[in-house]
DNA sequence: AAAATATGTCAGCTTCGTTGACACATTTTT
DNA sequence: AAAAATGTGTCAACGAAGCTGACATATTTT
């Protein structure tokens, strides 16, 4: 009896069945997500160790040159990390040249970020490859297939 | 004529316009799916810190559970990461009793790697607010815009 | 018997995130 | 005018998770 039960209870311990979809859980998605973004942000990792740069640096750099005279604060809040993590980064992007600092003109405690054109050629330099990906992602899809991945993007977002 | 040369580079450098969707480079795409990853990784963050893992962790017990039996090699495969840092996070994860190791029947040198009850429990635990995140955004779609969807991110994938 | 393979481990390094504390200039409130 | 709040910068220490390089061990293949 002793012997059956240890045997019974090493058995148990292993899981030896493929967790699956199942009870509205979908797997599949999770990973299709995973590897998608995986290799999404694979493109420019790349293209940043020639600089000296990380990811880090990326997301800076593009959402000043998607929004020009955005604020420290506002781009803390888009990337949701703390202003110390922040400011390494940062400073490195403006002591290179690719992005700089204006004061506010109206609050003039604020620090407005434009990117230089070496900043601007940097994000887009980045965003050429994973824009290929995502054509060729959407090759042959009609229209009404693109906003339907655009919703469904969308909907995957917190909404604030 | 100096001066006026000097305010032309300030001006240059300088650049107060939005980077916009041109010529093929899809930035809101980009965007899209920096947001829906960011958010989609942050619900199992939440339920991850009350364990003392992190997303390394997450990843191998999810992958160790969809495919029991798989070896350290295939692991590394498909994390992309080295093997010292699989390391770390593997055995932390066995020692904690949610991970198993088997000498394979077959080939003696590879350790095949099993979810324990508690390693599939967790698995399950962290997928299930990414499922309901999943399917909120897929909320009113059809089966065909659900295989839309799946069709683009499998695109999105380095063909191997 | 030698070479290749699968895995583990040591040591040191890098990037990028965290918390906490404090300084400074500026704006808002009292 | 004084006090409080706000936006930003910075110092210091730390943690998670990746990296390279080197080497050890067991096992399998040649």
């Amino acid at each position: 009896m002793p012997r059956q039960m240890s045997q019974n209870a090493a058995k148990i311990e292993l899981l030896e069945t493929p967790m699956q979809n199942a009870g509205s859980v979908d797997f599949e998605v999770i990973e299709l997500l995973f590897f998608a973004y995986r290799d999404f942000v694979s493109d420019p990792d790349q293209i940043l160790v020639k600089s000296g740069f990380g990811r880090a640096h990326h997301r800076v750099v593009h959402f000043v040159n998607r929004e020009p005279g955005m604020t420290v604060a506002d781009l803390l809040e888009t990337l949701q990390i703390t202003k110390q993590s922040l400011a390494r980064v940062l400073k490195q992007l403006i002591d290179s040249g690719y992005i700089r600092q204006v004061a506010g003109p109206e609050d003039r405690r604020q620090r407005k970020l434009y990117p230089t054109r070496a900043g601007r050629d940097l994000a887009l330099a980045l965003a050429e490859p994973q824009s290929r990906r995502i054509e060729r992602a959407f090759e042959g899809a009609s229209e009404a297939t693109r906003e339907s991945v655009k919703r469904f993007l969308r909907g995957m977002q917190t909404e604030k």
